[in-house]
Formats: structure tokens, sequence, C-alpha cells
DNA sequence: TGTACATCAGTGAACGCGCGTTCACTGATGTAC
DNA sequence: TGTACATCAGTGAACGCGCGTTCACTGATGTAC
């Protein structure tokens, strides 16, 4: 949140975000493959050609969309954290993130879009989730080495909470995707109380 | 595969075959989203229209896909557990059967392609495989009632297992799925080994 | 405060492209007598 | 075995469409003196 100076800085910081609200919209509805600059350019209220003042191609909307999602769910994990969540809280944080906005979600979790190649930051982004999870999983009583977390070589301690941060993103992104995709649909049973059910499994309870 | 009588027939069958590898392989390189009619007659060897003398539609083809996709998985799940294979067999079957073509398992259980709707008959066959996998998990030994297998109802024993059905898919999802997304690359571990542990913590050695 | 100039938002026409699908048609293959 | 007809695979032209992107241009907004 860089803040505008001049009045055409800020006029064009709210055009650039009113573009990337249309375009999540109609990811939302459409997805993100079939994004079309035309039909956003239309909601907005401007001809297509006036979106490449704000966004040099459809590549770097995309792009802007992606990194705008890492940076969503990292601010949220880290808030959470920063508020005394433990590792349950954690998930359920990352839970109401992606049921606000399931297709957000899919942009970084989904199927990976052909051809495109998520620009090398939202990698340092999805470290930086990682590292909450590990200062949070610190906090809990030491585990058992497991034979994964000799795998992972290292102190034992670092390894064996490493091992459990990576169980932690697994199953929490299993039961969550299912869910989102529409997958226990007709089966006869709340989502939540299965997603409980594995977020105790993280937290020794299990 | 159902024996083709006449010669047309056979030649049908064949065709319609060809024309599904095709798209297959498009779908590998380019996502479901972008498969196009015209591209694949062109492989084929034919001009577009000719296409339609073998299916009625883009989604007709997306369809017989999407079928024979969970055709194939379940197929395969039911003749481990018929070979005698255990839940950690059924797991590793899955994760085989996922890792020799990509695109095809998310076809499944990837991000869900707007606006189409699976048809009725394939939600027939996950609930087969679902079948499978409370058949393999009631040769395991009885487990505690956990909460949510109270909230799932009937007999205690049965919901157990059908808890235990559902851990299992939503684990073996969730470590899969990020794997085949390439979310795992750049980290230093075996993806086997990381999903060979979420498969102990399946059978009680968790 | 007013004028001269530079910056920038947005337009409309045009580009080439590929898409799914329809249609009337040709020519080969199979069937009936 | 040969002829007459029906079936069916595949073609090429055409449909309307929407796409991303470029370009030359207009008009408004900001800046310097």
């Amino acid at each position: 949140m860089t803040t505008a100076r001049t009045p055409r800085e800020r006029y064009r910081e709210q055009m650039r975000a009113e573009i990337k609200q249309h375009a999540r919209d109609q990811i939302a509805s459409s997805g993100a493959t079939s994004l079309s600059l035309n039909a956003i350019a239309k909601r907005v209220g401007m001809s297509g050609p006036a979106l490449y003042r704000y966004f040099a191609s459809r590549d770097e909307l995309i792009t802007e969309l992606v990194r705008d999602a890492y940076r969503g769910l990292a601010d949220a994990v880290r808030a959470a954290f920063d508020s005394g969540a433990d590792v349950a809280g954690l998930a359920h944080t990352v839970r109401d993130w992606a049921l606000r906005d399931p297709h957000r979600y899919f942009l970084i979790y989904g199927t990976p879009v052909p051809g495109y190649h998520a620009p090398p930051d939202t990698t340092a982004i999805s470290d930086e989730i990682m590292t909450v999870l590990l200062a949070a999983y610190e906090r809990l009583p030491v585990r058992a080495v497991t034979p994964f977390a000799e795998h992972l070589g290292g102190a034992p301690e670092s390894a064996v909470v490493r091992h459990r941060a990576l169980s932690f993103w697994t199953r929490v992104h299993g039961v969550l995707s299912l869910e989102l995709a529409g997958h226990f649909a007709g089966m006869d049973f709340d989502p939540a109380l299965l997603f409980d059910a594995e977020v105790r499994t993280l937290i020794g309870e299990g």
C-alpha cells in the first residue's frame, strides 16, 4: 500500500484496483484461462485498448492477480499468528480465506495454467507462509523423529518441525481443495467438521 | 470395450480412440480449457467439421475424456484391491496412476472448469472408488470412534471406516496434487517419501 | 495569474487470428435383390 | 455375380464471433516560467 502522491497517481492506483477487481469477478465466473481484457474493459466502462494504460499485457494482469492472492494469504496467516493463533487457528485462517473467494485460492493452488509461469517473487511469499507455520509448530511439544524427517536432514528437532509444517500444508490443502471443488456435494456431512478432524491430527490429537 | 462388429464400426471406434488420444495430448500441453477441435482435427489428419462425425460437440468430447479418466482410476484401484493390495497399496496405485498422466488427474480433481458440469454417471464411478476404500479399511483393526465419525451417523464401526476412507482421499489428494502442480519444486526433498509418510498416518502408524 | 508546453487517459479503427458449428456436396463403402 | 440403392466418412466454404494488441489521434490535466 504505497501512498499515492499526486492526484494522477492516486487515480491510477484506483483504476488499477478497479480493473483487478473486475478481473477477479470474471475469474470467479469463468475461470482464469478465459480471462478477457475486452470483457473487463467493458465492465470498467472503457474501450479495450485503454487497459494498456494500466497493464502491459494480459499476462501481466494475471501475474498481478496471482501476486495479490499470495500476498493476501500470507498477510492473513501472519496477522493471525501475530494475534496469537496456534496451529489450529492458522488452519482456520487459511480455510476462511479460501472460502471467502475460492477462485483466488485456485489461482494459487489449483491446476497449473499451461504455459504460464508464476513470477519468481511468489515463491518468496510462499516461503513467508512456511516460516510462520514453522514458528507455530516450534511452540508445540517436541515430537519423535519420523523417517521422513530423517530424510529432510539437518537438526532432528527442526526436521520434525519441518515435516509437521509440510503435513499441515498438504492436509489442509487436501480437504480444502476437494471441498472447494465441490467433491463433497451429495455426501451427507459438514465439510467444516471433516476439516476440524484433519486439523486435530495436525496438532497431536489425531 | 464393446467388441465392434462390422468393419465400419471397428473403424469408428478406432477413430474415436485416436481423436481422444490427440485430445489428451493437447490437454497435456495446453490445458483442458483451451482444447481446440480444429487443432485436434489437424493432428488427426482431417478437416475440422469431420470430427462432428464422431462427437456431437466439443463439450461431449471433454465429457468423454472426463468419463474415461474416472473409469481408468476406478479400474486401477479395483484391480489393485482384487490383487490383494491393502490401504497403502491402494494409495500407491492412485499415485502411480496420477504420475503417469498428471493432466488426466487434474481433469478429475483439479480446478473445476466454470460452466462445465461433469455428467451424473461420473459420481457413480466416484462411489465405486469409495466402495473399494471402505472394503480395504474394513480389513484393518477397528479404531476408536472420532467426533467426526459421530457426526457421520449410522453404526459406529462403519462410521469410523467411512471417516478413515475420507481421510485417505483428502490426504492422498493433498500431497499428490501439490506435488503434481510443482509446489514442491525447489524444496529439497523427495515427494515420494513425503507421500509415504502421509500414507503411514493412514494405516495407523502415524 | 496567465500563458506555453508536456504529459497522459482514453477512443475508434484496424490487424490477423482461431474458434465452434452449419451446410451442401463428393466419393467411397456396405446392403438387398 | 452383378446391379441399384442407401449409408456414411470426409471436404471446403461460409457463418458470426471474440480475442490480444497496435496505432494515430483527441482532449483533458498537470507543470514551468
